[in-house]
DNA sequence: TTATTCAGCGTACACTTGTACGCTAATTGA
DNA sequence: TCAATTAGCGTACAAGTGTACGCTGAATAA
């Protein structure tokens, strides 16, 4: 029965992270989290902490990890979905907005921390927003665009889909379906509007 | 030359304000300023702070009117600008670049605390944004379009012109004409998409 | 068996925080 | 002139913070 070391290790590192996640909601970020509270939580004493991350901001870092991945596997989630037929912009936007709603906590770490304090963590969530952006930009990509105006489709794409996932939350729930609705309709304009102008010729500009 | 009451508390009032603004940086959000170090760069005791508001919660609430009132200017000044000619849309996010880049605590102020901690900060902020779009909302109608397409183009728009703002201070100057460029290309794109939309017919969705 | 490692603990310290309270001095209004 | 008002101050306190330090007991390695 006896559990090895490095099994508790892990038993209470998940402790820790799991706490900072329950303790993450609107009234308080991450930034506001204090080593103390976590520990407490989590069930260990404060000093324990130490055991398992240098400071916060690494606590921070390994959160935001955890979180890149669960977005990840949301996409692969979504394109299987669409692979069987439908809209992909419809489906990539409801798979989104699941998961927005699925893991709120999660989701506001990304989206408030993009802007926060602490420079490794904005960094951080600035790679995973960006692997976000370049998954969408190969996708464009493949339909048949250049890089630049694929790129730029795909962080517009991103940044609207962002928004509305921060709204969603902010709204109540019987208003959802609505901002879900207006969603899917900023990113077709987008697409139209990139398919419209790239099949115009290109105007002056000299893009090559 | 005795200054009156009132002028000299209107003086200080000010001093508190701006030593909040000039506190707010990359590293040092609204969230994480304290009201005895706001106090003690304003030249004023900590306890004095009361004299002039309630709490900190209510200087934000006053940060963020200044704010929103330098943002509707900023506006006004586009417009006139493209009332001289250009091309609508690459003076606005022109003109917005430059805001952001002129006053990047007002503007972080405003793109951080709208996922903030306290709830009359997040209502305060919304309401700004709000105004920003709805402004928007009214010129993309009058060009036309139904009221629920405009305000979807629009809160696209503010979207994308803001994820653009962050992403120009975040980036080094070299960089910024490029995330400027970008950001025009994707109002573009969401301008030339709902058009394109509109004009080849409502498919098969039911809108009046 | 014996020695080593190390997760977890409790204590202690030096800060910082918000704010209650009462005082002072100068402007204001009567 | 005299009384009232009030911006600003300093002190004091309770509550919270991060973290240095040394100990303990159990799992591991020899």
């Amino acid at each position: 029965m006896a559990v090895s070391r490095t099994e508790q290790k892990e038993k209470t590192r998940r402790a820790i992270i799991d706490s900072a996640i329950s303790q993450l909601s609107v009234e308080k970020s991450f930034a506001s989290l204090s080593l103390r509270e976590v520990a407490r939580q989590a069930g260990i004493a404060a000093t324990s902490f130490y055991r398992h991350f240098k400071d916060m901001e690494e606590l921070g870092l390994t959160l935001v990890d955890e979180c890149g991945l669960a977005l990840r596997q949301i996409m692969r989630k979504a394109r299987k979905r669409f692979e069987k037929g439908g809209s992909v912009i419809r489906t990539s936007v409801k798979t989104f907005m699941e998961f927005t709603e699925t893991n709120p906590n999660i989701f506001r770490l990304l989206f408030h921390e993009r802007s926060g304090t602490t420079h490794a963590l904005r960094t951080a969530v600035d790679r995973e927003i960006q692997f976000f952006i370049v998954e969408l930009t190969d996708y464009v990509q493949a339909v048949g665009y250049d890089h630049e105006s694929a790129f730029a489709q795909a962080e517009a794409m991103v940044a609207v889909v962002f928004n509305a996932g921060a709204e969603s939350l902010a709204a109540k729930p019987s208003q959802r379906r609505q901002v879900e609705k207006r969603a899917i309709q900023q990113l077709r304009y987008i697409a139209a509007g990139a398919k419209s102008l790239h099949l115009s010729g290109k105007k002056s500009r000299g893009k090559k």
